[in-house]
DNA sequence: AATGAATGAGAATTCATTCAT
DNA sequence: TATGAATGAATTCTCATTCAT
């Protein structure tokens, strides 16, 4: 799917204000003010604001397989460097994508069974089913235990990302670091986080500390 | 505060709609359907949708604290101890208030000032406070290491139970136990999750694995 | 099902326009001016705008089975008595309700296939039906003849009265009779519909002229 | 007016639609799509949806007169076979031009002073004069009636023909004529039609039934 | 204290038409 | 001559809240 530089521009508003507000609570109007476009932009591109919503998605979602693809192809490296990695490719996509990401934290609240629902789902099992294949290979070479759960593993590394970033105001006051200019301070969560998930993968997978 | 039965009615309609639909996804109009009460109820009783928000998180958030509070003050048990009943409590608890923790993780990503956010933040800080003391604590009796980086691993707790707790479908999936009965599902990962998190915390805070 | 001052008020300004403008050509906002009452009440109290064109529907077409069922009922009357009753009877509710009827005429027209169609459906099948029962017992008693096209005889009978209402502009200008009063004009109207109809149906029934 | 095929491919999705679903009830979108046209064409080419419909008021009415002229003008024939004669072509051509005649119909019942209805006026004036001097000629020769009511009489014309066109599901149905194939449905039709008319107006016209 | 009718503001979307090319 | 992108006005409908009772 191609997108013309006017529809980029409506769904990288849009995506920041669902980010913030949420799809229901962000109006069309919210989004083609942001976007400097004619309000009857995102049905004439994009069909609706659920459509809208959707090709965000579509837009998003494209290049993230790839990426873990190659990694788990990869001969050279060990099972646990895969992993380490792997840890810090999520926390870097995560980083890059906070507004996309929060979008889809949230939506995977929502009880609804739309086309974003599969799309999520989609999502969601193609890295499911990479990181197992590279927990299957670390357990064939003896690397991992035997016995590992996946999804909950996922669930840590995407669940405390996550938490983090969307508590990270409350992570700057408690540590004093209200003053630390942003970038400094991303660099510095992002360095903390990978330490942090490291420790804890180490710890579940591998039969010593 | 003292809440009347049909107030109550209209707080548990509006945390389960609010859970699944989201708070702008959810008009009064639902909410006094799902209650069986009057439309002008939610204006009377609570003064707007917006307030009656902060009385759920009110109403849900008052016995928190007390439970925690026991907790740590207790001699007897080992710092680990303690903290091993602390995921479990919280595991229960989030268990237990699925609903209002969906609500919470959603409210904490909006970028807003309101009351609600006062009364998240609160809630937040109070209970990372009384962790604070009880690490502080094992630290000082030597069971834990230094360096403990608390906010880390409050996300860590919190986002691993509740990303697991909103994508719960497709942890069913992949294990293929669609078939299995909710309750015993519950339970199932209930234990699942303590075990994960107790290894987790251990490998964290210990020296030893 | 009962209806309050202004919903019978609402019913009355869109079945007005309907007929004028047609209910595509017809805006919510224009009912509701002519109505004098705010523009969300047409969904507060009928649904939509489609919904308050059923409730016409059903307002109108209420009562108009009634009248017809007495009339077949009657022993005294011979049936040509009879049919010149119903003529009478049929211009006389056209008349009344000429808006109503051209909403109908227009309906009838459109490919479609909603709960007013299915209304305006039932209506004709009712009254077919009991015009096939009054044509029939004027057979069985000799007076008219065998093989009479009941749906043609009811085109002629609607269509005919249909059509000189929707031109009585035309027919005014022709016999030069544009300075005659409306009340005065339709008076005169009905009156030679009727005779010409007489004429009509006591030739399509019955042996001689 | 001289249109080339685009335009008349135009005016001929046109009118299938405005018959279909009302003038109103159909977008420029609709038709263009139906046409297979760019969106621009209909206003670069008619000026707008308003004066497309003009266009095909104008392209379709402009042979009527024609057919019409020249049967008045007939010297060999009964004024009675004329009149038969006047009714299969009314028929004939209603039957041909069912959209067009919809169409008219529907936009007789608008209460406006457009374009449109100064050229339906100038239609029906033209037919009724003919149709006029017809019947006046009949009279003279003694073959018909004095005191005859041409709008009458051409209100059970058209309003029979063009009623039962639009009801002609509900004849099918009560004829349980459902699975007759429709080319040989509507030459039964024509038939019954010409028969019924015949009847009525020889009643009307004559002294003998 | 409690209600349901009523409302004006705002929601998403569709519309016929225009404009730059 | 012909186009398709773009637009502002208007569409129907829903919203949270208020008001009279």
């Amino acid at each position: 799917m191609e997108y013309n530089e006017k529809q980029i521009s409506i769904m990288e508003s849009a995506e920041r204000l669902f980010a913030e507000r949420g799809f229901a609570g962000t109006s069309v109007r919210d989004i083609v003010d942001e976007a400097r476009v004619n309000i009857a932009m995102v049905s004439y591109y994009f069909g609706s604001k659920e459509k809208l919503l959707e090709s965000i998605f579509k837009y998003r979602g494209e290049n993230i397989r790839l990426q873990l693809e190659t990694l788990v192809q990869d001969q050279k490296m060990s099972s646990m460097e895969k992993v380490f990695l792997l840890i810090g490719t999520y926390i870097d996509r995560m980083m890059e994508r906070q507004n996309f990401h929060k979008i889809m934290a949230r939506e995977q609240m929502v009880n609804a069974t739309g086309a974003t629902h599969k799309l999520i789902h989609q999502l969601k099992k193609t890295n499911q089913d990479l990181v197992q294949r590279l927990i299957a290979e670390g357990q064939k070479k003896g690397e991992f235990k035997k016995n590992i759960d996946v999804p909950l593993m996922m669930a840590t590394l995407i669940g405390t990302t996550s938490n983090l970033f969307t508590t990270q105001h409350y992570y700057r006051e408690i540590n004093k670091l209200q003053s630390m200019p942003d970038e400094q301070f991303q660099a510095h969560l992002k360095k903390k986080l990978n330490l942090h998930l490291k420790t804890i993968f180490k710890s579940i997978l591998t039969y010593e500390a």
